[in-house]
DNA sequence: TTTTAGCACTCTTTACTATTGTTTGCTAAC
DNA sequence: GTTAGCAAACAATAGTAAAGAGTGCTAAAA
């Protein structure tokens, strides 16, 4: 357990740090932080912090940087809510008010927005489908060997895929299929669109197969495909400092380019709305030297889709949880 | 008119600069290029090379470098379609024969192709629906104040959209729509969806404007929109050595991050398939520093998407039209 | 016992210099 | 018209010295 002074030292050089990008050495501790004693003192504190893992130095004659255990630390006990100004909140609930027909985009306006706010990079991914429960399918004809399936869920979500047979497709086979598979389907979450159907509609569909099939393949596939990332403000990264080492730059790019690590960072979060992973903390690999905040969009604790804040580990926690928090605020209240 | 010499000069600078990423010296000439003559000579013909404008130095005692004119040049008249290998022809083939059910995947598909096979970054845009002909429009009531409008195009376009009410529909309110849209936008282009069907409309229809407003609304919208920009491969050009200068590497994030440019550079094209940037003959300044080739995908006429690879002027101009060509052939089969 | 001033020591950063190597342009010979 | 040879230009590299920032330790002060 840190002690009081402890403590303090510890916050001033994680927030030093987080704005400065600079080992943080004892003189400038002994201004602007209600720390009231002399720098020899906060040396003492220092080595100490440091001995305990706190801190790490660059080298020996460096100023200290918060380590990982620092910085949950940091996170964990030290964090105070960082107010958000009138200009901010004007601006996000401009932005949050925007009137939008589809949840997936209501998503990227929250993630773009938190990156504005924030000025790091952001990153969403659409709804979970699986366990959301099936209010309606429709089946719509276009043309003669091509039809769009639409499932609406309770969630208020649509999701819409378009199937093409290799055989003419009567509207009155459309109309006994989505009789069908609205029987079988209301009320079920999605993920029921799997085995057992199968198995049902095979049995009670009278007319070919060639029919059937495809529209059970295809919608087995969308609701397996929920990986609709969405990215914003990549470039805010770039002006940060640590992007002027060009591994780093490059390390981020790859993140970015790679849907899966994107995808598996999105949706490895244990809390019910906020996480926050700092450098090996992540899962996985790619992001060993960066962290990660992730925003889960819930309504009834349904999955409307995640949003993930990735910068540096010296990243103002504080800024984009406020914000975070501010936002999931605005959202229930829609 | 440049004399044969020059020509293959001007070419095995080109290429050379184009493979090493280095400026090209005299000596580095004289072997391999079919140049039968010494370095004394070829430095005479590089000095009038670039008294002409074909060849920049960065130094005065440095190689040469193409100029921009040395490139398009280069591109025009001394670029000869190279052989695309076993393995890309394979490659591309199972790339472009997997099943879609969707134009705007094909499209991404064929990006991520061309990206592939020619390690540059690309990005592509969905097809312009403006001029389009409508085949169908059905509208789908979900629950009973949201419903979804299919419109169906003669190119197989599929473009769906949510609208939401203020007041419930009944299904048999969205029926005659239905078949007043139909009436008067079969046939039509999709621009028609514009200022004379909303007065028809406003006509004819005997209930609330409440309904047929923001099914007008949303519409427009949705036609204008067609900015669906999608990028792949953007860790590429990172590997390349002119992304060790951090300012190039923040010039292409910020340009890949601002979707207007790159519509923009998408959109500007005037040949009928493959356009060819280099540099400052990009109309965007973001671009200035950059070369694009871009490759417009096309039915009957009708634009499908486009399709950019953008890249260091040192871009392997023949590899990427080579791959362009192909795959349009290839596509034109399909 | 805790805090502080003072100072030696460590290490980074910057500037400067010398050296090496590459490539050109020019001249004169072929 | 072509080529060999050579001086000059310049980049790149390595090495050195000086300056600056910050720590850790010691001994004195509180």
């Amino acid at each position: 357990m840190l002690d009081d002074r402890k403590k303090k030292v510890l916050q001033a050089i994680v927030e030093e740090y987080i704005n400065t990008a600079e080992p943080v050495s004892s003189n400038a501790l002994t201004t602007n932080h209600g720390l009231d004693c002399s720098s020899a003192t906060i040396r003492n504190e220092m080595a100490e912090l440091e001995k305990n893992g706190y801190l790490d130095k660059t080298h020996t004659s460096s100023g200290r940087v918060p380590s990982e255990k620092g910085y949950r630390y940091y996170v964990d006990e030290l964090l105070n809510d960082k107010d958000i100004s009138l200009e901010e909140i004007k601006y996000i609930s401009s932005k949050l008010e925007t009137k939008v027909n589809e949840i997936e985009d209501l998503t990227k306006i929250t993630a773009n927005t938190i990156s504005e706010v924030t000025h790091y990079t952001a990153v969403s991914i659409g709804p979970k489908t699986a366990n959301q429960i099936i209010e309606d399918i429709k089946f719509v004809l276009l043309g003669s060997r091509m039809m769009m399936a639409v499932i609406l869920t309770d969630t208020g979500l649509v999701k819409e895929t378009i199937i093409k047979f290799d055989e003419d497709v009567t509207q009155k086979q459309i109309e006994t299929m989505n009789y069908m598979f609205n029987n079988k389907l209301k009320g079920q979450p999605i993920e029921t669109i799997d085995r057992p159907l199968e198995d049902y509609l095979y049995d009670e569909m009278t007319y070919s197969v060639n029919v059937i099939k495809p529209v059970i393949e295809q919608l087995k596939k969308v609701i397996k495909e929920d990986e609709n990332i969405y990215l914003e403000g990549a470039n805010k990264s770039f002006d940060l400092p640590e992007f002027n080492s060009l591994e780093v730059a490059k390390n981020f790019v790859n993140i970015l380019d790679t849907k899966e690590v994107v995808a598996d960072m999105l949706n490895s979060g244990f809390a019910e709305d906020i996480n926050v992973y700092i450098g090996d903390e992540n899962k996985q690999d790619e992001l060993k030297d960066f962290s990660v905040v992730t925003f889960k969009h819930k309504v009834n604790g349904k999955d409307l889709g995640t949003i993930g804040i990735i910068g540096p580990k010296r990243m103002d926690y504080s800024k984009v949880i406020s914000v975070m928090k501010y936002i999931n605020k605005k959202l229930k209240e829609l």
